[in-house]
DNA sequence: GTCTATATACAGATAGAC
DNA sequence: GTCTATCTGTATATAGAC
């Protein structure tokens, strides 16, 4: 547990790099190697099938999010507004772990599925005592899953219509007037 | 134009169906051509090749947007109240085909993540004569994008996290006193 | 612990009968 | 317009050398 082989984690990075870029029919056992830089076989070593592979992306995926938990409670300007930045954020380690699991997802991996509602649950759960009402915890809810989604769709390439800056600031201010306790 | 082939929009049903249920992965011209009740061959009369298919489909999306943005132009409660309520909707005929032009998108295809931003685009232009401002306009767009995206991820399996009924009503009164003009 | 070589299954696509 | 049969490439997985 202490600390993963540095094999591991190149093979889990270069799994979760192939699935966010190109989606689940790329992320192939080849592909993953070789990106990776080991042979079939090496990568075999570590994972001993594909559905192992999977598993290992998922578990990373939880402990990632102990940690966001933990920030989002303690954060300065409030739970709501860190919850909305971080929704907007890309390509930090976990906001690339929930793309590439919700592409598991899509493809069918119940145990994919079941860890993005758990999480889901852990974010309203944090950000409940900080909202007037059920409405209010719906509101901030789905605009940080509509910003994760534009995120997401993009896919890192094209400038998406997430707002950034000013705009950003302006929407969490809209959000807060309208939700917070 | 007039009168598609029967067999031709079978298939595409087919297609977009797998796509929705089991994934990009999972939709293969095998198993479409097993569900939509045809051979591989008869499907490859119709589409010539995979992206043939991925094309169809992304072509039969457009045409139910237009009739979705004239709906929601004329819908009776605005056009706010109608976007959101349809953007919780699962299961109807245009909600399955974003889903599934979606997946394409996840995998690579640059003509289905064209389609989304297009159609994004013209909701967004139908959508802001209602709103106040910038912000405004954001909000909607995005608690849209959430509601959307929350029941794709169930994939109509479970009973997602999606507000119904009296928790709908009491988002959407939300959502227009923060964001109407 | 990492490699090469190989077995097995299935993907997309072609050819041509009916 | 729909079918069967078949070619070719590639995916997952196994065996065993180093």
């Amino acid at each position: 547990m202490s600390r993963p082989p540095l094999a591991r984690e190149k093979v889990l990075d270069a799994f979760e790099r192939i699935l966010v870029a190109d989606g689940e029919r790329a992320a192939t056992m080849d592909a993953t190697a070789r990106r990776a830089g080991v042979s079939k076989g090496g990568l075999l070593y570590h994972f001993a099938s594909k559905s192992a592979l999977e598993a290992g992306l998922i578990e990373r995926l939880g402990a990632l999010v102990d940690d966001d938990i933990a920030a989002m409670t303690s954060a300065e300007g409030g739970p709501i507004a860190y919850f909305l930045r971080s929704s907007a954020t890309e390509n930090d380690p976990l906001d690339r772990a929930i793309t590439a699991v919700s592409r598991l997802a899509q493809g069918g991996n119940a145990a994919a599925g079941g860890m993005l509602r758990d999480i889901r649950d852990r974010w309203a759960d944090a950000i409940r005592p900080h909202t007037k009402d059920d409405a209010a915890l719906d509101l901030v809810m789905l605009v940080a899953d509509g910003l994760y989604f534009n995120n997401a769709l993009e896919g890192g390439s094209i400038p998406g219509p997430v707002p950034t800056g000013a705009a950003m600031d302006a929407l969490i201010a809209l959000v807060e007037t309208a939700a917070r306790r």
